[in-house]
DNA sequence: TTAAATTTGATTGGATTGGTCAAGATTCAC
DNA sequence: GTGAATCTTGACCAATCCAATCAAATTTAA
């Protein structure tokens, strides 16, 4: 799994339209602000997320964009998925981006029951994460700043 | 993490190196021809693997590649490193190649705190399992295929 | 109606990837 | 030695992905 910048991005905005109470917009200015984003290119993210149902918008002068769903029910393996694809490191080990790769026997390949492992590790964690704990841990962290970053989520 | 079609291609041939004595050299056809491995692409990247302290080369006609220290000791995690980099999903958590992100402050980014477990879960495997393993595993799969993929290191 | 904001889609420059090719250097068998 | 087999080096290429920008259209509150 690697998370190029426009997922960090959006994992960050989500963050922001998750503390911030259900019922009302935020827009795209403070969130580019608050997060230190690149407004032009957050438009495109945020218009990704909405595309993919994680937020919905509302435009106009009083407009912005705000979470579609509780923040407990955005587990960030989907939000991962829908912008950067497969969680695995290759392709023949993933669940849902499964791609046959060249070795000449897939059953007995050493490398992918080892990458299998790596793949399973990495799909615990963020299957079982969600928008609501980078709220928590956000909030948490103002308070006690890095604070080891011990976590058992 | 992330691995590239050329770090798949080096851990397949590290493992061939690996089953084969080390006292002999295995030409780099032979390999190709196992793994199903672009003979010149392979090339290029056993001579990556050399310049890295990997494996040591013979030239001539009997020439070929060899494992320049004992499996036991290449953990894939070097490997890994060497050819692509980061095992970290994001340069703000990585422990070697540690770059600064953009966000206001890094020591309260929840993302972050997140990103740093998916990194020392990876770690964590790929530190503790070695070329030998992938030795052990290659032949375990050849008498039982897949065998559910069930390993405790 | 108008000003402020979002929405949409095109575009750009640059980096990365997977891979090929040609020419040279080295070594060993005969 | 000489030739054959091999490794070594580095240039090259097409395709894709990334981060970011821009212009224009659309929406809506006041």
């Amino acid at each position: 799994m690697k998370l190029s910048v426009r997922g960090e991005y959006a994992l960050r905005a989500l963050t922001v339209l998750g503390e911030s109470p259900r019922d009302c917009v935020v827009r795209i200015q403070t969130i580019s602000d608050r997060e230190n984003i690149p407004k032009r290119f957050l438009e495109q993210i945020l218009n990704e997320l909405r595309t993919a149902g994680f937020v919905e918008s509302r435009r106009g002068i009083a407009g912005g964009y705000r979470l579609s769903r509780a923040p407990e029910s955005i587990p960030l393996a989907a939000v991962i998925r829908h912008l950067e694809g497969k969680l695995a490191p290759v392709g023949c080990v993933s669940e849902k981006f499964y791609e046959r790769c060249s070795c000449p026997d897939e059953s007995r390949c050493a490398l992918r029951s080892v990458m299998k492992e790596v793949r399973d590790a990495i799909a615990n964690l963020l299957e079982n994460l969600t928008v609501a704990d980078l709220v928590k841990r956000a909030g948490a962290l103002r308070v006690k700043p890095d604070m080891g970053l011990d976590y058992s989520i």
